[in-house]
DNA sequence: CAAAAGAACGAACGGTCGTGCTATTTTATG
DNA sequence: CATAAAATAGCACGACCGTTCGTTCTTTTG
């Protein structure tokens, strides 16, 4: 009866279905170690049916990249939009992030995907490069409105401090996956206090709106 | 002639050679990416000569993980047994790890391993896991004969401030492999001394010998 | 030199890989 | 309900996977 079968369509709600199974697949075994005929058997579907919704492999390895990508925005990023600019919005970011990563401990597809393409080149390669380049450049605005409001020391580094809570975020991702979470995630949080008490500006000089 | 035809033997000697090509290999498509006929292709050997000195090959896989990690030993760790014990020690462990960086930035076999097999079981997960946890712990080690000389503050825990470390080594592999080397090292280094600055000791006590 | 041992080879196995092609089934349209 | 279109299944392909086996070549030993 209805001209459209759905809002959203059936090509595109199996394109979803295929991709949340993509998704946790590539969780463990890495975008290079997902294969379609594995995907397929879990989603329960024939392969050549599958495979029809991306031609080819590498079309759908980008567009598991492009959905975890989503997933992550989604529940790191945008949760922070909320908050006000500056060290409030900072804080949210980390605590979000970590929360991501009790979610997603042993095996997020971006970091496992910064790791398999950082050395090749190719699409896979230049879709990865992009994306981290993105959010690092993301995470340097929000430590920018931050320094702006006073709340960290006028000489801190955007790219150095973006670097050093990426690299906390990395550890706990690597230590929860080995060591269990609980404790990576103290040690991560804690080290990102000990960073923003040394990045704490020297006292006297506000420059807030 | 002579009863021992080398000190090492032919067949300890193309085990090597093999290990040495594999590490290689290893470097850019992880360990789960190795394939025993094109290891065979790019030691000039065949699939079934190569796969006798092995057996199986996970045997493989462990083999250039346990190859993998002496060679970060020997560049690494050795070399900063010579100084002495303290924060000089563990400055010479950071400075060589950095270099180990830059030599093999974009694929260092134990960094991948870790992401590839810390979310499975078995033999490989156990190996990666019983390396992490040793090379950590020496680390904690060497930070805590530099709490002891009062190189660093008497309040520092080892474990966090090991983590830390590791962290910025972590994001150095990351960041030489998609955005450059020297960038990375730049910030890798900066921030390491931003955390020596940061443990410092309250001035006045010393414990040195 | 002959015999025994070791190392590497070549071929083949059953499987799975990604990818096309052609039916068949399901869905939407007049 | 009939029909066109979209979505899926079935099948086959060449390539490569790890592994096994029997053979051949090289080296060591008596």
């Amino acid at each position: 009866m209805n001209s459209t079968p759905t809002v959203t369509g059936k090509r595109a709600a199996t394109r979803e279905l295929i991709l949340d199974h993509a998704f946790e697949l590539a969780r463990r075994d890495g975008l290079e170690g997902l294969s379609i005929g594995s995907l397929a058997l879990d989603v329960g579907m024939s392969k050549s049916g599958l495979f029809a919704h991306f031609g080819s492999r590498e079309d759908l390895q980008l567009a598991v990249l492009d959905a975890a990508q989503l997933r992550f925005l989604q529940r790191v990023k945008w949760p922070a939009l909320k908050l006000p600019r500056g060290l409030p919005r900072v804080r949210a970011i980390v605590a979000n992030w970590v929360e991501w990563g009790r979610e997603y401990q042993s095996g997020c597809v971006l970091v496992t995907a910064a790791s398999e393409y950082d050395g090749r080149e190719g699409p896979l390669h230049d879709a990865v490069t992009r994306q981290q380049a993105g959010w690092r450049q993301e995470m340097c605005r929000a430590i920018g409105h931050a320094i702006e409001n006073g709340e960290l020391s006028e000489t801190t580094k955007p790219a150095l401090l973006a670097f050093e809570i990426y690299a906390l975020m990395l550890a706990l991702h690597h230590d929860a996956g080995l060591f269990g979470f609980e404790e990576a995630s103290q040690h991560a949080l804690a080290a990102f206090d000990r960073l923003l008490v040394s990045y704490r500006p020297e006292s006297g000089q506000r420059t807030a709106p």
